[in-house]
DNA sequence: CTCATTGCAAAGGATTTGCACTAAT
DNA sequence: ATTAGTGCAAATCCTTTGCAATGAG
């Protein structure tokens, strides 16, 4: 029964807030709340585009906000000038796999990571308050994909 | 004999590749390399100021660059609208303890995580690159300063 | 009907670039 | 002498903001 999609819970937390619930704000909620990649806001345009919407940037960023603001989604920045914007998944510390080819994402958890963390913290004289691992490196369809492309360039 | 400070093996460096060493590249980098904080640019053009020297925005970036390049800072994004620096330490993985209050960063190394990446990457048919930790908190110093204030308002 | 959102265009802020001038090797 | 760096100002690029028109509740 919590099982709807998350594009609805959204719906539900907007209504909540007596917040309008406008076609660009589901329709960008959408795109970004399904989405397994780290989209930016042109691509994220784009796509709105190939759906046939034509959305103002404006409203792209102020949705935006509107999603990190609820907690639906959250920033990314890979030093390319410009943010990236991804689900926030339900687990509290999420642990990543990044792949650098096609900036597809896969989690993971470790108890192990998260009792090493505290251990270190507190070994510093911290007082920890969360934490982020992200393992970089290039997912398995990438790595077909290239052994494909080079194995058609030297037939 | 490798106990150098670290702005004479970027001198060093700047030599090697037959670059010129300007007193206001060495001035950049000294600053950069001997700073416990990640430096903005704003930062940066104002402490060079208290040290009389007036430098270019533009000459800053690009020395910025260089660093980069070669590998002896590192830039880092807060998701503050501008970017910050700090020095590369010679670590090959540098797991980190970053104070959300002043920024200062302590780091620490652990070999299980280097374990634990390489077998989740496998698990998931990765081809692991690299990886990142950063544990959020407070440093110690901080608390102190905190409890310090709020015991002075309480007074 | 009322209040928030939308889209456009203009503004803002960090970073980059073109270019004449200066300095390092 | 050459070659690269510097400073300035103009230009870029992402993001934000002002405002009249529009749409949701």
């Amino acid at each position: 029964m919590a099982d709807q999609p998350v594009v609805d819970r959204f719906r539900a937390w907007l209504s909540e807030q007596h917040l309008p619930l406008t076609p660009q704000r589901l329709a960008i909620a959408d795109l970004l709340l399904s989405s397994d990649r780290h989209l930016s806001v042109e691509e994220l345009i784009d796509a709105l585009a190939g759906r046939g919407l034509k959305v103002g940037t404006a409203t792209v960023y102020r949705t935006i906000d509107v999603l990190l603001e609820s907690g639906f989604i959250v920033e990314r920045d890979r030093g390319e000038g410009f943010r990236r914007f991804e689900p926030m998944r339900g687990l509290p510390h999420h642990e990543q796999l990044l792949c650098t080819a096609c900036g597809c994402v896969e989690e993971f958890r470790d108890p192990a990571l998260e009792r090493m963390t505290h251990r270190v913290a507190d070994a510093h004289g911290f007082v920890r308050e969360r934490h982020r691992l992200v393992i970089y490196g290039i997912c398995n369809e990438c790595q077909r994909a290239a052994a494909t492309a080079s194995a058609g360039a030297r037939s």
